[in-house]
DNA sequence: CTCGATCCCTGGACGC
DNA sequence: TGCGTCCAGGGATCGA
C-alpha cells in the first residue's frame, strides 16, 4: 500500500523514466476514480511532463507552462504573464500502479488509463480496487487542492509538529493518519513510528509529553527516510515504477506481527482498531492511556445503547 | 471538534 | 475444485 516512502520511490522512478517526455494521446477506460475525465482528455495531449514530484501520498506530474511556451515561441511579449501551474495529480490508493511500458507489452488487467508518450512508450495506470484518484488541476484550483494538506513529515519542524499534535484531543493514531495534519503517513508507518517512540495509538495528542511528541517526530522521520532508502514496503503488490518491490517490510517491528514477540521486550504484539484502522502495538512498551471515564458519561452510553436496541424492534 | 459507521472496490486467505 | 465469507485499507461523507 503506497504511503510516503512508496510514493516517493515511484515518483523518483518516473522522474528518471518519463520527465521531459511529451504526452501524445490519452486513452481512458474506467474513469470513476478520475475527478473530471473530460478535462484529462482535453488538456493533456500535446503537453510536456516537466517533472514528477511527490506531495504527501500524491504524485504531481507537473506540466510545462503554456504561457511560457507560447511567449518563447512568439519571441517574447511586452508584458510578462504570470505562469499558471498545471499538474496531473495521481493518488495510488491501495493498489495503484503508474509505470512506463513498451506498446507491445500486453495490457495488464485493470489498466484504466494509458498515456502515449513521444518516445513510443506508454505510461499506464492500473488499479484493481480503484481506491486511487486522478485529477487534472491548474492555477488556483491546484493551489487550493494542495492547501488542504498538512505538513510534510520529512520537513516538519519540532515547533510545527508540536503545534499540530500536542494541542489536539484526537488519538495520536488518528492524527498521524489525518492528511490535513501530516501529509503522507499511512497505517504502516504510523504503527512503526508509534512503536519506536513507545506511544500507545489510543493516546490523545494533548496527553503526550513534549518529549514524547518530539521523540515521535524524530522516529517518524528516521523510519520514513530508511524506508525510502529501501524503496518502500511491499506488503501487498507494491512495486516501483520499474516493477521492483521494496525491502522495508523486512524491517517492520509491529505492522503485520500480531501475536509475535516484541523485538524490544518479548511481549506479544497486539492489534486493535483505532481510527477505524488496525493498529499494531506492544502492550508493554506502549502502555495504554488511563481511561478517565466519568460516571455520567458511562450512564449516557448505556442509555443510548439500550434505546438503540429497542428501536430495532 | 471528534467520533464511529458506512461506502467504495477486488483479490487473496480461509473454511467447508 | 469451487463456492461463500471475511478482510485489507485511504478517503469521503454522514450522523451523533
Amino acid at each position: 500500500m503506497p504511503e510516503l516512502p512508496e510514493v516517493e520511490t515511484v515518483a523518483r522512478g518516473l522522474e528518471a523514466a518519463v520527465a521531459g517526455r511529451r504526452i501524445l494521446s490519452v486513452t481512458l477506460r474506467k474513469t470513476d476514480f478520475i475527478d473530471d475525465p473530460a478535462a484529462i482528455e482535453r488538456e493533456l495531449p500535446g503537453r510536456h511532463i516537466v517533472r514528477i514530484e511527490r506531495f504527501g501520498k500524491f504524485m504531481l506530474l507537473k506540466l510545462a507552462d503554456r504561457v511560457a511556451l507560447a511567449a518563447r515561441a512568439s519571441g517574447g511579449t511586452d508584458q510578462a504573464p504570470k505562469p499558471v501551474p498545471e499538474a496531473l495529480l495521481v493518488h495510488l490508493g491501495m493498489t495503484g500502479h503508474l509505470a512506463p511500458h513498451f506498446p507491445d507489452e500486453p495490457l495488464a488487467k485493470h489498466t484504466h488509463v494509458t498515456f502515449t508518450l513521444d518516445d513510443g512508450r506508454e505510461l499506464r495506470y492500473t488499479d484493481a480496487r480503484r481506491f486511487g484518484r486522478m485529477a487534472y488541476l491548474s492555477g488556483p484550483r491546484l493551489e487550493a487542492e494542495l492547501e488542504r494538506f498538512g505538513a510534510d513529515p520529512l520537513n516538519v519542524t519540532a515547533q510545527e509538529f508540536r503545534r499540530r499534535i500536542g494541542a489536539r484531543k484526537a488519538r495520536i493514531k488518528a492524527l498521524l493518519l489525518d492528511q490535513s495534519v501530516l501529509r503522507g503517513v499511512g497505517n504502516i508507518y504510523a504503527d512503526e513510528s508509534l512503536w519506536k517512540a513507545k506511544i500507545h495509538p489510543a493516546k490523545t495528542g494533548a496527553r503526550l509529553t513534549p518529549a514524547a511528541v518530539e521523540a515521535l517526530r524524530r522516529e517518524l522521520q528516521k523510519i520514513l527516510l530508511k524506508a525510502i532508502e529501501l524503496r518502500g514496503s511491499s506488503i501487498s503488490d507494491f512495486v516501483d515504477a520499474g516493477g521492483i518491490p521494496g525491502d522495508y517490510q523486512q524491517h517492520h517491528k509491529v505492522y503485520g506481527r500480531e501475536g509475535q514477540a516484541c523485538f524490544r521486550c518479548g511481549a506479544k504484539i497486539r492489534r486493535i482498531i483505532a481510527a477505524g484502522r488496525s493498529s499494531h502495538f506492544c502492550p508493554l512498551c506502549q502502555p495504554a492511556p488511563r481511561v478517565r471515564r466519568s460516571r455520567r458519561r458511562s450512564l449516557k452510553k448505556t442509555k443510548r445503547n439500550r434505546s438503540r436496541a429497542t428501536s430495532k424492534r
